[in-house]
DNA sequence: ATTTACAACTTATTATAACAGGTTATTAAA
DNA sequence: TTTAATAACCTGTTATAATAAGTTGTAAAT
């Protein structure tokens, strides 16, 4: 329970590069300690390694090539909203801020909800937020989560303001993303989501409807997710 | 250079449990043989069968329980044109036909294409085609590849209609695909998307920009897709 | 000066092994 | 009958090892 054995060896070395890239210890077009090096400094076997090197691939972190090492990328204009992070470590480099619109505070499901829910999290109700994410004071994301109120004791007290929830729930819970499911459309901004994003009626906005997976089986959180794509694009890896 | 050599001995099994999933014999729900009945099965290492595994649940094709087993999951509902595959494999069950609208032929590229290019890509110039995919004789895509021209005899001569690009560039000049990367964005209908798409003028479309990566370094090829979301959603997982 | 051969790196793939911990069904105890 | 312990399965994680194959720089040969 040394709170060192909490992650896997594998994500502790992933976190810790990834730390290292985004924080600018590794540059673009830098090539990583080469496994068997990695293998050595960290005191890991050579399959561990390539497990941290390969979520660092997945996640557009580096890129590989075979008899030259493991590449740092060019960091990607967009957002990297569509790979497993969380929008606010995504965005660390520029000014984004958050805003809470509503709750946390406790709600039953509605009986129309996006994706299919079982008994378990029907009866137990939910935690409601809407945040409001805004770069350099203009709105951006209107996001709108969905948490099973299971087994997260003073989860609705918390404050949320320029806090990632995935950080939120990692940190006080002991939660880990471990991924998840989502579904993309294009709509016409109207209501609310014209109101706070600031757009004219019938701008064109992206609408993300997310089933986000976690280590504890099986829970499972839900955000839907508007967002003005003029000026900033979503940006995945695949 | 035996042709069942060609393919590693994960992804040869990640074809074949994906095709035995996509066919039926196993359906939702369904618990695939355990890792180490696989292991016996076909003759791999624990690490290799679960490299294709790994590879089926990033895929979205089954999910993965400690302690219980390997299960195949309810097929989303949406396109999982955001996963590795292309749309037509994507969409094996449905009623899917392509459209091809102009091309293949060679051209320059654009001064401001959408990706960076390399100096090789540059010089070559690439082969240019736009396609329609329709489903039950619905336009729903508005694919426009770009296929730098390197080394690819004859391409330009070939029919697509009906066929995967994926299918083809891996049948005919072995290329793999084996990732890349993506721009979302919501536009409105105009133009040539307005008129393809058979859709009013301002009907949110969604817009991607993808460049995707091959087994052939540095060999990348990349496609502006319009689809309309309205009846139905891109689907992901990540 | 140019080419070729080779050594020394790298990642890619595969193999075997072990232990931790979740799930399920059976068995024994209450 | 109900409950608790247990055995037998499963995946998760880590370790060690070996071979194949791509890349790069150096040294030898031309």
């Amino acid at each position: 329970m040394e709170p060192n054995k909490q992650l896997p060896q594998y994500r502790q070395l992933y976190e810790l590069l990834r730390r290292h890239i985004t924080e600018g210890i590794y540059q673009e077009g830098d090539i990583l300690p080469s496994e068997h090096n990695l293998c050595v400094i960290h005191k890991m076997a050579r399959i561990t390694v390539r497990h941290s090197l390969d979520d660092l691939a997945k996640d557009g972190f580096i890129f590989k090539r075979k008899g030259k090492g493991s590449i740092v990328r060019n960091k990607p204009e967009g957002i990297g909203i569509l790979s497993i992070s969380g929008t606010t470590t995504a965005m660390s480099g520029e000014n984004l801020t958050t805003h809470i619109i509503a709750g946390p505070e406790i709600r039953a499901w509605s009986s129309t909800f996006f994706f299919p829910l079982d008994e378990t999290e029907k009866e137990s109700g939910m935690i409601y937020m809407e945040r409001l994410r805004l770069i350099d004071d203009k709105p951006l994301f209107y996001d709108i989560s969905f948490i099973p109120n299971i087994n997260l004791p003073r989860f609705a007290a918390r404050k949320f303001k320029n806090k990632s929830l995935f950080d939120t729930l990692r940190k006080f819970y002991n939660i880990e993303v471990t991924g998840g499911e989502q579904r993309i459309k294009a709509i016409t901004a109207n209501g609310k989501v014209m109101e706070y994003l600031e757009v004219e009626p019938n701008t064109p906005i992206l609408h993300l409807e997310r089933k986000i997976h976690t280590n504890r089986h099986p829970f499972s959180f839900y955000s839907s997710l508007y967002c003005n794509t003029k000026d900033y694009d979503l940006f995945g890896i695949f």
